[in-house]
This record gives structure tokens, C-alpha cells and sequence, in this order.
RNA sequence: GCGCCUUUAGCUCAGUCGGUAGAGCAACGGACUUUUAAUCCGCAGGUCCUGGGUUCGAGCCCCAGAGGGCGCACCA
């Protein structure tokens, strides 16, 4: 052993040696499989409440990680970790034999194992296994985390997410919330006649939300491709098919800011519904939130900033232009002239764009000023034409589209519409995007003309929904980032 | 991009006024047949993020840079 050599490097270099040494003594360090008749917490489940000091008959074949290791002379106590729970392993010398029992005390923290034996519990009463015997499954080469903490450095949580996983148990939870979320609105929209489906990553052009996208090539067509911004514009090429009920939960890709609310991937579920407008879209929405709730957690009460919400009460309904016009007391609406709303933006502080026409800095004084302040979920409609162009207007004002965002917690998570489906008003929204582009509105449409080929052929009246399901997670799994609910976040290359 | 904070053993963290680098856990050697983060005795383990600078002397002070966190900006 290299005497310079660090702490690590002595101790992946002792336990190299003993894969060695156990290689030479005939026992593979790495065997093919092994066979489990039950997860610990099958076990917990089955005799949780056996008496102290209780030997069963009841034989066991389990498999786990070595977690903890309490030697005690001629007894071993180890705690084994698998998916489902931890459970202790009681080792006794007279009971395995002295080689068995000294192969055991060799055992590294972090070692997979098999094991075969009885349940039992100790005088305290703890649920134990009685082992008979023990075959090593995988050898762990690398010591674990510290067995207390866990890992808390944010950063080689989110890098090393294997490592996180193993030790912190708020981890774990935190990814099965995310599963029962994403497997709820399955069940959900599957329970309401919506199928599932998967539309193309690689656009030729990015469309259907306003930012910025990631660019790459295709070698073979020699030719420029975008990964997706949003799943909508192919979605509603569906419900012109005839689909009527669609739905997808994939990753979109926006190439801006990371933040405690925004990594550069993240999964969106946007689902078309034909014969449905905004309202309608609402109801089922208030209805996918309560039920992954439920699912994942048991209530459908959240905690948004240390307060407790019941998502399953009414949301509030109301107008951006309302909630501008409260916070500013100043009735603001499209229609005014654009220097009066200029003003306006001015007196509170927020920047006006030489693109920004009315409806985009009713948008932004929106922002600056309301949307933090929606703790509780409220659905806020009526969003100006000039900053909605696949929304259809407004059947009560032709500056308003028929719109709403949903905002909890200060944070958007959801977007839906009662669907344009006029193809000559979505020709002409188009081209207005795309004279913004050409003045320099980066994140600017442009005119996709296959989606209005479709258009023509008739799209339903439709209503539309987008959720982004990583900040529901955060919701219903209170987290505070982001990256709490992406198990390999997006960060800088770590320098080996 | 800007501001504040942060980076010390495998992990979790101390480190005073600028004076030879510390603890707990993990590891290693030993004791222990009912432990529960076992306990007890002993031992080993360091690019103090990197590079400059000031100083007799820098983990500590200064400058520059890197990683990370939070906030702002950006993000309909």
C-alpha cells in the first residue's frame, strides 16, 4: 500500500484486497443473482407486532445493504437496507459457525448481501432476523456517507445522487412522491378516456411556448434541429386526427436561467381534450391536483410556506387585468393606449421593452406586482391576445383570450386554454410573432406551417392544459428546490 | 450577469489574536452473547478548493480564479 496515499486510496485498496482474498478463497464477490422470497417490509408487515424475546419458525430468504454493524463479541447486529425497509440481522457465533461468523465480522459497511434465516425479535422487542446464513452479493469498494448525517453538501447530493439515495431516507421519499404523482395522473386521465402518447423531442422549428431552445444537428440530413420548448403544436396535430383525448408527460427543454424553480430539462404533461374550453379544463385540473395528492401523500393538504392548504377546496377565479388593476388602483385593460399603460409601468418600477405592446406590460406589471403574492391556488384568466397566439379570444372581449395560469405558492405550474382552432386568426397570430422575432424579440414564434396545414383540416373546439410536474412534485412533496425533485439535475462538469 | 455566503480527513463538522492541523463517525488492532448512531481501549488517515501576494511565519489577512448555496436579474 502506498504509505502517501490518502485515507480513501488505504481504503479502497483494503477492500480491493479482500474481493482478492475472497476470490482466492473460492467465493465470487460479485455473483449472478439471488433469489428473495420477501422485502423487509414484507416481514415488518407480517410480524411487526410479535411479542419480545419471540424465536418463529418462519424462514426468510432476504437481500439488502449493509447499513449499520454493532459487533458484540460472539454476536453481530447489522441493520440491512433494501427498497422497502431496514431491518436488523442477528448473527450468533454458536449459530453460523466460526468461519461464517468471521466472514460476517468482515463485512464493509455498504455491502450488499443474501441472507437466509429465521424471524425473531430481541429482548427490547426489536424485529430481527435470527441469520442461518449470509452470502455477500455485491462488495462495496467505496465507504458510504457518514451513517449518521448522510450526505448534507448540496452539491455532491445532487452529483453523486447514488450516494444521497443510500443514506438520507427524506431522499427516497421525496422520488416516491414523484412517482405516485406522475403514476395518479396516469390513472386519472386513463379513468377519463384520455390516451397516452409520444410526439417527437427533435423540432425543426421550436414552438408552442416563448423561450429560448437548445439547437443541435442531424448529421445524416445535414440539417439544424431544436429539442422541444413544449409538447403542444404536435398534440393539437392529434386532436385534428381525431384523437380527442390526448395526453403526454414528457421533457421539454428551455435553454435560460437554472434556479431554485427552473432546470434547462424538466417534465411538462400537457393533455387536449376535444369539445372542452378553459373552464372545463379547470375542473379537471382542480380534480388531477387532488387525486396526486391524495395518492402521494395520503391528504389532500399541502404546506406552502409553513401554512397549511387544502387543494381540495375551490380555487380562486380570477382576471390578470383585475388583479393589475386591484394592485395598481388603476383600471388597466389591452385596449388602452400603450403610453398610458407605459406610465404606469414606469410609476412601479417595472422595465418596458420597445416591443412590449399593452397586453405584454399588463403582463409584466402582472408579475412584478401580483404574481408572488398567490399563495393559495388561483387560477388567473384572461390573458391578453398579444401575449397568448394559440388562444383563442375571449367570447366576451375580443382583447382577452379565453386563458388561465395557475399559480401556487407564488409559482406558475400550470397554462391552459380554451385552443385556437380558427386557422386563418392562427395564421395571422403567427405572423405577428414572427414580425417580433425579425424586430428582435428572441423568444418570438414563427410561422409553422404544417401545424396550419392541420388547422385546416378542422381541430375540434378543444381545451388545453400544461402542468409542469417537477413544481407540482415540489408542491405536494415540499420541496424547496428544484433539484430536490430531478434525481440528476443539470450542473456544471465536476473536475475529476 | 450582479450581490451576499460558502469550500478543512471518505462523511459530518470545529479551528480563538496570524505562531507545528482538531473532534465525532467510517477504517484498522483489541475487549464484549441482546445491541439500537452500541460502548470501552489503542492506532492511522490532510493538495486546509486553486494560483499569486503580504509576513520571520498564512487554514486564518489581501488579490485573482474555480465549485456550490441563497437573493436579484433572466425565465409569458
Amino acid at each position: 500500500m502506498d504509505q502517501n496515499a490518502g485515507g480513501l486510496e488505504q481504503e479502497k485498496a483494503r477492500r480491493l484486497s479482500a474481493v482478492e482474498a475472497l476470490r482466492e478463497s473460492g467465493t465470487n464477490p460479485y455473483p449472478y443473482r439471488f433469489d428473495r422470497s420477501h422485502t423487509l417490509g414484507d416481514i415488518r408487515t407480517a410480524h411487526g407486532d410479535i411479542e419480545p424475546g419471540t424465536e418463529t419458525e418462519v424462514n426468510v430468504d432476504v437481500a439488502g445493504r449493509i447499513m449499520l454493524k454493532r459487533d458484540q463479541g460472539k454476536l453481530i447486529f447489522a441493520t440491512l437496507q433494501d427498497r422497502s425497509d431496514n431491518i436488523q440481522l442477528f448473527v450468533s457465533k454458536a449459530v453460523v459457525g466460526d468461519d461464517a461468523f468471521d466472514a460476517i465480522n468482515a463485512l464493509d459497511l455498504g455491502d450488499w448481501v443474501g441472507v437466509s434465516g429465521t424471524v425473531m425479535t430481541t429482548r427490547k422487542g426489536e424485529l430481527s432476523i435470527k441469520v442461518s446464513s449470509l452470502q455477500l452479493l455485491s462488495k462495496a469498494v467505496r465507504p458510504l456517507p457518514d451513517k449518521w448525517h448522510g450526505l448534507t453538501d448540496t452539491d455532491t447530493r445532487y452529483r453523486q445522487r447514488y450516494a444521497d439515495l443510500i443514506g438520507n431516507e427524506e431522499s427516497r421519499r421525496m422520488f416516491a412522491v414523484r412517482h405516485a404523482v406522475i403514476a395518479s395522473f396516469r390513472r386519472t386521465l386513463h379513468d377519463r378516456g384520455f390516451i397516452e402518447v409520444e410526439t417527437p423531442v427533435l423540432h425543426m422549428e421550436a414552438g408552442g411556448a416563448h423561450a429560448r431552445p437548445f439547437l443541435t444537428h442531424h448529421n445524416a440530413l445535414d440539417m439544424q434541429l431544436y429539442l422541444r420548448i413544449a409538447l403542444e403544436l404536435h398534440l393539437k396535430r392529434l386532436i385534428v386526427g381525431g384523437m380527442e383525448r390526448v395526453f403526454e408527460i414528457g421533457r421539454v427543454f428551455r435553454n435560460e436561467g437554472i434556479s431554485t424553480r427552473h432546470n434547462p430539462e424538466f417534465t411538462m404533461m400537457e393533455l387536449y381534450q376535444a369539445f372542452a374550453d378553459y373552464t372545463d379544463i379547470m375542473d379537471l385540473t382542480e380534480l388531477l391536483f387532488v387525486n396526486a395528492a391524495v395518492d402521494a401523500t395520503g391528504s389532500s393538504v399541502v404546506t406552502i410556506d409553513d401554512l397549511p392548504v387544502d387543494l381540495s377546496k375551490p380555487w380562486r377565479r380570477v382576471r390578470m387585468v383585475d388583479l393589475v388593476t386591484e394592485a395598481t388602483g388603476v383600471t388597466v385593460h389591452p385596449s388602452q393606449p400603450r403610453e398610458d399603460l407605459v406610465a404606469l409601468a414606469e410609476k412601479h418600477g417595472v422595465k418596458v421593452e420597445k416591443h412590449h405592446g399593452p397586453g405584454k406590460i399588463i403582463e409584466e406589471l402582472f408579475e412584478h406586482l401580483c404574481e408572488s403574492s398567490l399563495r393559495e391556488p388561483t387560477f388567473v384568466t384572461g390573458h391578453p391576445v398579444e401575449i397568448s397566439p394559440l388562444a383563442r379570444e375571449d367570447r366576451n372581449d375580443p382583447h382577452l383570450t379565453e386563458r388561465f395560469e395557475l399559480f401556487v405558492g407564488g409559482r406558475e405550474l400550470a397554462n391552459a386554454y380554451s385552443e385556437l382552432n380558427d386557422p386563418v386568426v392562427q395564421r395571422a397570430r403567427f405572423e405577428d410573432e414572427q414580425k417580433q422575432k425579425e424586430a428582435g424579440n428572441a423568444e418570438a414564434g414563427t410561422v409553422d406551417e404544417d401545424f396550419l396545414r392541420a388547422l385546416e383540416f378542422g381541430m375540434p373546439p378543444t381545451g388545453g392544459l400544461g402542468i409542469g410536474m417537477d413544481r407540482l412534485v415540489m408542491l405536494i412533496g415540499g420541496a424547496a428546490s428544484i433539484r430536490d425533485v430531478i434525481l440528476f439535475p443539470t450542473l456544471r462538469p465536476e473536475v475529476f
